[in-house]
Order: structure tokens, then C-alpha cells, then sequence
DNA sequence: CTGCATCCGGGCCGATACTG
DNA sequence: CAGTATCGGCCCGGATGCAG
């Protein structure tokens, strides 16, 4: 890419992860290392070549590595943009709830929404199960104890909650932007009392209309 | 721009803000409202046409609104941004003290620079106060006092320490990305006691070798 | 002078075909 | 499995024009 020959941080960064595709490859690396085609399978969209000249980019660029097993990896460096992955995915959270025909929908980008919305510790957190099934991924289960939230890969046992359903209603509801009767009219299946998801979020953000886009 | 169509925080957020200048263009918009020229001015290398072009697609995303006065200002959605473009220049931070002739350069951006570094509290900060003079901008001083570090645009009355020269080796002297004479070798002036800069960092992150590119 | 719109050349992107 | 080759089209960058 062309340079934007700037002696600014922000424009430095952009040098290296500016260009389509850069940072959704580094979302797919955060997960571990992976092959060529693992990469191809978790961006859909993105033209063969195109995936192979940002490998190529990133990695003179410092941000992820080529190992001996023939797959790609994070540099210490690279790892370090987990929290400007995070940062966007929190920041783009009034527009999760709005609904896009044509999404294409994986597992893990369900995980990387649920943590970097309840990541890091909340002493006000309350303790709760949630199991979220969305069409398109496998059953998940979110468990806040202690403060923190974790996030198995699983279907749960004996769920407080369970939330099921397309994913954008499924995720708006526990982010807590629409309401349980908006969700269930866009195809919710809700159980248990979904009055205890506000318990999940800190005090000052529990108004659904927070930071809202309008 | 076109969409990357997935169901993703990372994803929905560069539809919005993944254009090239995008960032650049909200970075300026951090400092209040703007007009048309002086986004013109703050963004070197942008073509008119696409400046328009980017504060329309930003104003139909709601990052962004025209103000009554013919300026643009940052929505309050656009604002939480500002976590973004910080995270973005505090990842870049091993880049800062790499020279790169032609970089252009302003007041502004070296300030980013030093509150996306050093912002928020840390009870083990020293009391310092850093006087900046690179070549291009305006003095600045820099006071860390009771664990914060704070920014004034003019020259100190009795600095600490002060550090004049060409931008990258300045920053990458206050960065702790380089050594004192490797500053100086490239055109620094330095007065004062150097060490106490590694002050202003917390303790686990007082060797210039962290998190480094290579 | 401000705030764009238009035009054009070149480069990047996207889709498909193909290869070691 | 892991890419390369090719090509049409869109986007970007630079220059210029122009209305308020």
C-alpha cells in the first residue's frame, strides 16, 4: 500500500495493517496459528491472491511469521493488536443489533464478540450462566463467577438463561440494545429470566440506548 | 466502500471506518470541530475529492455530523473512536523511532503521540516535566506530577529535562526505544538528566527492548 | 477564499482459472 | 494443499475547474 507519510503513530500503524483484509486476517490469527486454507475458510470473501500478497505484506511488515509447519502466527508485535481488534469490535457494538441479510457467521467471531464485550474484571458483576445458540455456530455457554466472564465452547448444563436464534437478535439482546419482546419478534427462543443479563454489564452501562449510533 | 458481509464487531466496524483516510480524518476531528480547509491542512496527501467523498460515507455512518457553523464534529459514537486511534498509535510505538525522510509532521500529532503513550494514572510515575522541541512543531512541555502526566503546548520555565531535534529520534529517546547517544548521534540535543525519563514508564516496561519489532 | 465536482491515468481489488 | 496468473472494474491520487 501506498504510504501515507505521515510522522504520526496512527499513521504508522495504518502503513502496515491499513489495507483490506490485514486486520481480519489478524482476527483469525488471534485464535492460534493457522494454514493457508483455515485462513481462506475464515475470511470468506477474500480473493486467493489477495490472501496470499497480505500474508506476504504482513509478514515483511513484522506482524505475523511463517513457522516450520507451514502455518502463519502473530509475532510478539502482531499479538500486540488484540486490544485494537478488541477496541473496534466494542466500539461497533450499536451496530450488532441491526440486522444484514447475507452475513456470513462463524463460531469464533461469536467468541471474540462476547469477550471483548465482558473482558476484564467487574466486582459489581453478577454471577450468571448463559447459554447462546445461534443459528450458523455451535451452542456456547457463558459463565460470569467471581467477576469475570468466561466463555466455553459448549452447550451448557442448567443455564440461567438460554438464548437461541439468529444472531444478530440473539447478540442484541445480550449486549442489552434491544428488548426481549423486539428479540423474540425477530425469531428469539428466550428461557429464564433475561432481566439478569443487565447483571452481566457495569451500573453506569445498562441502558440499551447507550452510545447508541442514532 | 464495499462490505466485508460478515457478522463480526471487527468487520461491521472497518464497513464503517476501514476506507483509507478514514481514521486519518477522524485522528484530526479528536481536537474539536474542523472546516473543510483545515482537514485539508491536517491530512497531507489527501485529494479534495475524496476528503468529500470520506465525510459524506463518515456522516451517512454517523461517525461524524456538519454542524450549523460549516464545521464537522465527531458524533458521540464517533468519539469512543478515540480508544481505537490510541490503541492504534500505542501498537505502533516500536515504529516511532524509525527515521523515514519525507514524513510530514505537525504540532498535533507529536502530542497524540505522547498522551496515547503516557495517559492515565500510575501510582509509581515520578514527578517530571520534559521539555520537547522538535524540528516542524511548536515547544511543548511535558509534566508528569501525582502519577499523571499532563501536556502543555508551549516551552517550559525550568524544565527537567529537554530533548530538541528531528521528531524521531526525540520520541523514540522519550519512548525508551532508544538510547541517549544513539539520539544524539541522530541530531538530538539533550540537557538535563536523561535517565529520569525511564520515570515516566511504569516498571515492567522500562526496557526499550519490549515489545519490539524485530 | 472556501468547498467542493469533474476528469483521467494508474494501481488495487475481486473473481476465476490454473499449477506444482 | 498452497498458492500463481490473468483480467475487468473500481477506487485512489493529482490536476483542474467552478460556484457561492
Amino acid at each position: 500500500m501506498r504510504s501515507y507519510a505521515q510522522y504520526c503513530g496512527l499513521a504508522r500503524a495504518l502503513d502496515v495493517i491499513g489495507e483490506r483484509w490485514s486486520l481480519l486476517l489478524v482476527r483469525e490469527l488471534l485464535d492460534g496459528p493457522r494454514r493457508y486454507n483455515e485462513l481462506l475458510a475464515g475470511l470468506p470473501g477474500v480473493a486467493t491472491n489477495l490472501l496470499a500478497e497480505r500474508l506476504r505484506s504482513l509478514e515483511a511488515g513484522g506482524v505475523i511469521a511463517r513457522r516450520d509447519d507451514a502455518r502463519y502466527a502473530l509475532t510478539p508485535w502482531g499479538q500486540g493488536l488484540h486490544e485494537v481488534v478488541y477496541a473496534l469490535g466494542r466500539w461497533a457494538g450499536p451496530l450488532m443489533a441491526q440486522p444484514r441479510g447475507g452475513d456470513a457467521f462463524q463460531s469464533s467471531w461469536l467468541r471474540h464478540m462476547v469477550i471483548a464485550r465482558f473482558e476484564g474484571h467487574d466486582p459489581l458483576r453478577r454471577d450468571l450462566s448463559v447459554e447462546l445458540r445461534c443459528d450458523g455456530a455451535d451452542p456456547m455457554t457463558l459463565v460470569a463467577a467471581g467477576g469475570r466472564v468466561h466463555i466455553a465452547t459448549r452447550a451448557a448444563s442448567t443455564p440461567d438463561v438460554t438464548l437461541a436464534g439468529p444472531p444478530e437478535p440473539v447478540v442484541g439482546l445480550l449486549l442489552g440494545r434491544i428488548t426481549r419482546a423486539q428479540a423474540e419478534a425477530r425469531g428469539v427462543r428466550a428461557r429464564g429470566d433475561v432481566r439478569r443479563l443487565t447483571g452481566l454489564r457495569p451500573r453506569g452501562e445498562r441502558q440499551a440506548a447507550t452510545l447508541s449510533r442514532a
